[in-house]
DNA sequence: ATAGTTCTCGAACGCTCGTTCGAGAGCGAT
DNA sequence: ATCGCTCTCGAACGAGCGTTCGAGAACTAT
């Protein structure tokens, strides 16, 4: 009886290549609009080929969408361990968002355009992922609001517009034209902290590069 | 020989509720994802017998956009006429926007979410009418640089973050669960009038409502 | 060499697609 | 009565769709 060894297939790597160039096909021509006869034309891989990597166009989406939402998740998770403050925190939400955005925005074009498109049982796990990542934020933005910022503000109108600022990104941004990561994350980031902030507020605090901090809701004073 | 009578067809009204329809039909299942079939369905007209009405499917995507867009650019134009400072204008056109979303959004996601799906000559003259909306939104948010809100900031940025927070509405609004226009308008307008201030300016020039007014040149301390 | 697994493909399946065509019903004007 | 215009439709066209199948090539371990 042979050893069980990992077959270390070299699939994997062929699969990978699959979702990329998937991904860009489903961002240039949308999900419906493309035939799978496209995805093998992009790939050089005979139709009933892709066959063996996946069991249905329907699934392709999925894997695709899956993995996107899944690394930038775990990633925020990760850095938010090392955030301290709501504003940081808020800060490496938004700039971990952007960041991915602007690096695999094939990927996040289809995770934002093609939400509809996917049919159970498929659509419920990508809605979970996506609760769990909403919730986050309304975490993060129920820490400003304990931090003084926010007060009375609707919470659930706030951030959907913050994930509008973000996910809008895919509609406008041209590389090489518009800012990069940094300064584009720094940007939105900016006018929602600010947009956010209690209507009365006498002095902001600023540091000198004008970046807001955490203000005393004693300073508040409504 | 006849006079020329208006003919008062009796199309007209049959036309636009195959235009009201379809927007239905497109927002559920996209364009492409959707088929003549499934609009001869939806409107009880053979397959056959709509193509009295537009000559493509194409085309009818094309109505449905054209008509939308250019009623919000023209109520836009016949409210600002009334509509006096910097601030104001830009509530205008936040408000002007929204309520459209809110009351026609099966339109409002075919013209925001099938945006690529529009081929030529179709595409150029759409993105014609958008070009008029953005300019005037830059030409608002240029007023209101000038009357001294947002110094340094990115206009190109700014009014995007502007108008990701408005188009992604249809993902998210409930009918009954979320605000109304007026509501929903004014918390985007108070997120992004104050969003774009400059870094360090100081007392907040607010009325007993907590809106916002132009701040004075002088009165920007950076 | 042999056996078993991984991977690839041409051909074909039943089905739906957008669009066209010619026929004809309904109707107001002559 | 009959013309001409508006409106409607069933049937059919060729093309493209997602998916399946069975054959076989390529590779690995014995």
């Amino acid at each position: 009886m042979a050893l069980i060894v990992p077959p270390q297939r070299d699939s994997e790597a062929k699969f990978s290549h699959i979702l990329k160039l998937s991904a860009q096909v489903f961002a240039e021509n949308g999900f419906a609009g493309t035939s799978v006869r496209d995805i093998s034309r992009a790939t050089g891989i005979s139709l009933s080929g892709l066959y063996y990597y996946f069991e249905s166009k329907q699934e392709l989406l999925y894997l695709i969408q899956n993995e996107t939402f899944t690394f930038i998740l775990n990633r925020l998770r990760a850095r938010l361990v090392n955030s301290d403050g709501a504003e940081i925190r808020l800060r490496t939400l938004i700039h971990n968002h952007v960041e991915y955005f602007l690096s695999h925005p094939n990927e996040m074009k289809v995770l934002s355009h093609e939400e509809d498109a996917l049919e159970e049982p498929f659509r419920k796990e990508v809605a979970a992922i996506k609760r769990r990542y909403y919730a986050l934020a309304r975490a993060i933005f129920a820490e400003l609001a304990a931090e003084g910022f926010a007060p009375g503000r609707n919470p659930r109108i706030a951030v959907l517009s913050l994930f509008g600022m973000m996910n809008w990104i895919y509609k406008w941004h041209k590389p090489g034209v518009d800012p990069g990561a940094e300064e584009l994350s720094a940007g939105i980031a900016d006018i929602f902290l600010r947009g956010v902030l209690p209507p009365a507020v006498l002095p902001l605090n600023t540091d000198a590069n004008g970046m807001l901090h955490s203000i005393p809701a004693a300073a508040v004073t409504r």
